[in-house]
DNA sequence: TTAATTGCAAACCCTTTGCTTCATC
DNA sequence: GATGAAGCAAAGGGTTTGCAATTAA
């Protein structure tokens, strides 16, 4: 049986910082802000109160090429774009290919429950920077 | 001026390696198989060959979700299915939507070099199989 | 009241790096 | 022979975790 979850004001506020922004934020960007409201609040709790988050379908975890993660506090699926020398990381607005799980499920006989697409490049404000890889 | 770069022993067996397999390996796996044919290769020549080889387009980072790369021999774009259960990756034989970074490049204002899709669900062999998140 | 959650700090773990020795070109 | 690469081991850095003290329900 799951435990039951309470609604405390570190995850109050962990949540509202991840509605707020489109940046697609770091643990630590989000630790940064809390701190401005709960100035004690530690580095342990974000991270705890993301995975919950995370775990019951609030948020969603980011993860990608870079050694740490990031954090969109919009749920429902959509594709990004990665700058490949910024890292910062830009919502698409494409319609997301449902169909297309349809087609995986036939080629892999089982079900698939979700998909994500990033796209690379360079975003604006980093076109003619020189990125090796 | 970039570095010449020279074929060791540990490099080409790396590579061979990586070719030879198509469970997507980690690092830890590589080093392991290569250790049965060079003892005393360390793991710091593993990733200084994994990182070379992924810069020059040889073989391909894979990192979904985990808190580890994996690696693919094959450089060319491909999709991927992840088990969320047991963390198998397997390939996707699915055409390439090559014509959706011109999509994208359209909406970003920017050039998109590349993309990637996973898709996710539970392997045959985990059917059945309670995942949280 | 009581058990889930916090804060703190130490532990984890994958990956990177400095340095000396080795071996490719 | 010159210098890029290997081996070794220590350091790095984001994330997780154990535990006593809090606090939501």
């Amino acid at each position: 049986m799951a435990k039951t979850t309470r609604m405390t004001r570190q995850k109050k506020l962990i949540l509202e910082i991840l509605r707020s922004t489109n940046i697609h934020p770091t643990a630590d960007w989000v630790y940064e802000q809390a701190r401005k409201v709960i100035p004690d609040i530690s580095l342990g709790t974000i991270y705890r109160n993301l995975g919950n988050l995370k775990a019951t379908g609030e948020i969603m975890e980011l993860n990608y090429g870079s050694t740490f993660s990031r954090y969109d506090g919009n749920p429902d699926n959509h594709y990004h774009f990665v700058c490949k020398n910024c890292g910062r990381v830009f919502d698409i607005d494409l319609p997301v290919l449902t169909n297309l799980e349809k087609e995986v499920e036939r080629r892999m006989g089982t079900q698939v429950t979700g998909h994500r697409m990033e796209f690379y490049g360079l975003c604006r404000g980093c076109q003619g920077v020189e990125v090796d890889s």
